[in-house]
DNA sequence: TATACTTACTTACATAAAGTAACTATCTAT
DNA sequence: ATAGATAGTTACTTTATGTAAGTAAGTATA
């Protein structure tokens, strides 16, 4: 054991977005509040996986769920501050993706 | 279903570093070539996880995998230039979880 | 020589997570 | 009355990950 070991910070912050689907999710909301069979069709996520990412986020205090009275119901999803905090990680995966995504290693 | 309107390389690049691992991993190289038990007791994961992560990075080009000849060989892993561009997503990650991972939500 | 230890893995098996499809319940439009 | 949308849930299958043990080459100790 001579290695130090991670930052329990850090390390949650990446089990939060190494979470399959999580940062897409997040990313999606960026462009501004939205339903969920709108997440559900821009990111390709199942109703199953997004129904129980939702949750998860909601717990975090990443996203906000509101329910919106009218006939019939709008229920809306959008990213709370913490949840807008995470944009420039976003951001830069964002830039990185251009930079270093190759034709070739979209395919493998 | 609707097809996804996610930009493909991003998309790319998330399910990268959406792996559970791999930006551990990544993250750990950052501190310079390792070698596989050093990575393995540093941030806990199972040796097969951690072959089958090296590989793929290999792969992607973003790990470099050398072997030192000499007496026992010497097997070290570093990052390539490409690996190196991910310093920036990581160091975001690095300091979003400083500012807003609460002790709370460490728990969950 | 025999035994144990290290490194860098692989293999077999068990469990957890994710994908798929169908289903529910409420409301709206035709 | 029938069909379609919305926001999910449930049951079942497939894939990913975790655990433990094993392998093979080499070193060190007795």
């Amino acid at each position: 054991m001579k290695q130090p070991t991670i930052c329990p910070k850090f390390e949650k912050a990446i089990s939060l977005l190494s979470q399959r689907w999580t940062a897409l999710v997040i990313y999606q909301l960026l462009s501004g509040s939205q339903r969920f069979t709108e997440i559900q069709s821009a990111i390709g996520i199942s109703g199953k996986v997004l129904s129980d990412r939702l949750k998860d986020l909601e717990h975090q205090g990443v996203v906000k769920r509101d329910v919106i009275p009218e006939t019939p119901v709008i229920i809306e999803y959008s990213l709370t501050k913490k949840g807008y905090s995470l944009e420039p990680i976003l951001r830069e995966i964002e830039s990185w993706s251009q930079l270093w995504v190759t034709p070739e290693t979209e395919l493998s």
